[in-house]
DNA sequence: GTGTTACATAGGAATCATTCCTAACAAGGA
DNA sequence: TCCTTGTTAGGAATGATTCCTATGTAACAC
């Protein structure tokens, strides 16, 4: 997922957003997640080739992003912000056992439509849906008999 | 939206959860209400009739009642931690102008399937779709000649 | 080149929802 | 009645995030 630096220096444009090593960093750190990063573990990433930053930065930087469009923030778990430069429509997979969340792309889902009658009004631009439960991982964690029900 | 002191009972019982005058009057309080307060909110609700309830005794509550299942916690904007007494499927309708949530409930959102492909050994238990976009009201601030192009 | 404007950045202080700690309290069972 | 266990309230602590501000820097006229 790392951009080259002119793509990124387009996508920034598109959007009106100014380009600097700082915010190139913080962007380029984000797209190379496939997890859902917390801004302070992003600016541990960063602070590894730019040590001055702070993490004063990181959030101005991921506030103006958000803003922008260029990434989007998850809350599912309310500890803190986490942040998403998947910018496509996608879904989320959350283990209420790790609390990791994954992404899950499926054409049928990006699909749903309200029965305008339910919408009361309302003019919907976008959607996700979340599907909760528990990953493979800690599924097998709490069954540790999982190996021999192998078959069943 | 109000229960009766028995149906409450009851439902905590179920839940494993013992009553008090005051976790009566916080679930009470989130049940009567079709936005999703805060805990803020509630406490300053529930004072009303127990003027020395604390907001940690609230907090504890909501701990209590999230975990016993009897309440869900929505965290789609990261301010503060929101919550619905409201446990049946339901979707929500999230308004990016006034940041209101509505409860969307939808039978066909409700049978939502993903492709075991794409569920990577996830066990799903549960899910809920989000639709986003700009309610009645805030459309309507939005666009003052609304009344003037209401033909086309 | 110089001045001007408009943001960006960093550092430190401040905010404020939430959690932690603790002591007093209440209910239920032995 | 005593014991145990969980509940409540108050105050202190935590910690992510925001606010304030001085300095830095790029772009753009003049």
């Amino acid at each position: 997922m790392t951009l080259s630096q002119e793509d990124l220096r387009q996508r920034f444009r598109i959007c009106g957003v100014k380009v600097t090593p700082q915010r190139a960093a913080i962007y380029q750190a984000l797209a190379g997640r496939a997890d859902h990063p917390t801004a302070e573990d992003l600016h541990r990433q960063v602070r590894r080739r730019y040590p001055m930053i702070s993490p004063n930065t990181v959030y101005y930087t991921l506030g103006v992003l958000k803003e922008a469009g260029l990434v989007h923030e998850v809350n599912y778990w309310h500890d803190r912000a986490r942040f998403d430069a998947n910018i496509n429509l996608h879904h989320h997979l959350i283990c209420l056992g790790c609390r990791r969340i994954q992404d899950l792309s499926d054409a049928g889902l990006d699909r749903l439509r309200v029965p305008s009658r339910a919408r009361a009004g309302f003019a919907i631009t976008g959607h996700r849906v979340e599907f909760h439960g528990h990953c493979a991982a800690c599924r097998r964690l709490a069954s540790p008999s999982a190996r021999s029900r192998k078959r069943t």
